[in-house]
DNA sequence: ATTGAAAATGAGAATCATTCTCAGGTGGGA
DNA sequence: TCCCACCTGAGAATGATTCTCATTTTCAAT
C-alpha cells in the first residue's frame, strides 16, 4: 500500500522538486482512502507539521492533479473533493440529505466515452459520472 | 416552442408568485437553447429590463431548479451553467482548450443509475455525466 | 561539502461566483 | 381596493480558491 515511491518518481519525472511539504501531503493522501476536501487535508497535514500553509496544499493538489495522481470531484456544489487516482475508475452517488457518498463501478460508462470519441473525433481525458438523490437510510428516517 | 405557460403553471402550482422579473427570466431561458451562465443570463435580461438585479437572477434560477424546470451543470470548474430541463436527458463534453461544449445522448447511463438504485435502495434524482478533453478541432490546431 | 539560480513556500491579500441582508415594492386573495 | 406575505434591488458578506511577494529550499554543478 505504501506506493509513495511511485508518486515521488512521477513528480520527479515531470521535473518537480521534492519538498518536505509535498512528501507529507502525498503521505496523507495515500493513507486516506477517502474523498478529502482541501480543508480536511490541510487539517491532517497541519497535525504533522504546523508550519504548512493552505496555499501549499492547494498548489500541491493542483500539481498532483496535473500529473494524473489525484482526481478532483465536485460532489456537491460547494467545494471540491480530491482522491488518489484509482486503478479502475469508479463514480459517485451523494445523498443530498446526509451527504453520504457511495462509490460504484460502471464499465459501460467508458464505452459511452469511447463511442463518443470515435464519432466526434474527440480525445477524452476525464470522465465524471455523478448521481445524487436520497440514500436508503434517509428515505426511511425523514420525508423532507 | 413557446411553452412559457407550462413554466408559469408549474411555478404557481408550487405557490410561487408570478412577477415581472420571473416572467422575463423564463422567457429568456426558453429562447436560449444553450447553457447560459448566470452572468450571461443577467446581461440578456438586463437588455430587456435595466432594473433587474443579479441577485434576482440567482434567486430565480435556484427556484426554477428546485421545481425541476432548469438544470444546473458544472461544465468547467469555475462557475455553473443552466439550461431548461430537456425532455430526453443528455450529457456534456467540454473541450479544455476552446471551451466548446458538445451534447450527447447515452441511454445506457440511466440503466446504470437504475441498477445502482435497485442494488443500494437509493432514490436518484440527478444524473450528471461530464466528459472533458480535447475536441477534434483543437487536436489539429495546437499541441499544447 | 558549497554555491547559486530557479523553484517552492507561508502569510495574507485578492478574486470571483454566489448568497445574504434589509428597507422598500408588489402580486393576488379577501 | 386593501393588506401583507412574498419579492426585489443594491450592495455587503461569504467562502473556496488563487495570487503576490519576500524569504527559504532544492538540487545540479562545482
Amino acid at each position: 500500500m505504501n506506493d509513495c515511491n511511485h508518486w515521488i518518481e512521477t513528480l520527479q519525472a515531470h521535473g518537480y522538486r521534492l519538498t518536505r511539504q509535498r512528501r507529507l501531503i502525498i503521505k496523507i493522501l495515500e493513507e486516506s482512502h477517502e474523498h478529502l476536501d482541501a480543508e480536511t487535508l490541510y487539517d491532517r497535514v497541519r497535525a504533522c507539521d504546523e508550519s504548512i500553509g493552505l496555499a501549499t496544499v492547494y498548489r500541491t493538489l493542483s500539481l498532483l492533479k496535473q500529473v494524473g495522481l489525484v482526481e478532483e470531484h465536485r460532489l456537491g456544489a460547494e467545494h471540491s473533493h480530491f482522491e488518489a487516482t484509482p486503478e479502475t475508475p469508479h463514480y459517485h452517488f451523494t445523498c443530498r440529505h446526509c451527504g453520504r457518498v457511495i462509490e460504484f463501478a460502471a464499465p459501460e460508462v467508458l464505452n459511452v466515452a469511447r463511442e463518443l470519441s470515435a464519432r466526434e473525433g474527440l480525445h477524452v481525458t476525464d470522465v465524471h459520472l455523478f448521481l445524487s438523490g436520497c440514500c436508503a437510510r434517509c428515505q426511511k428516517g425523514e420525508t423532507e
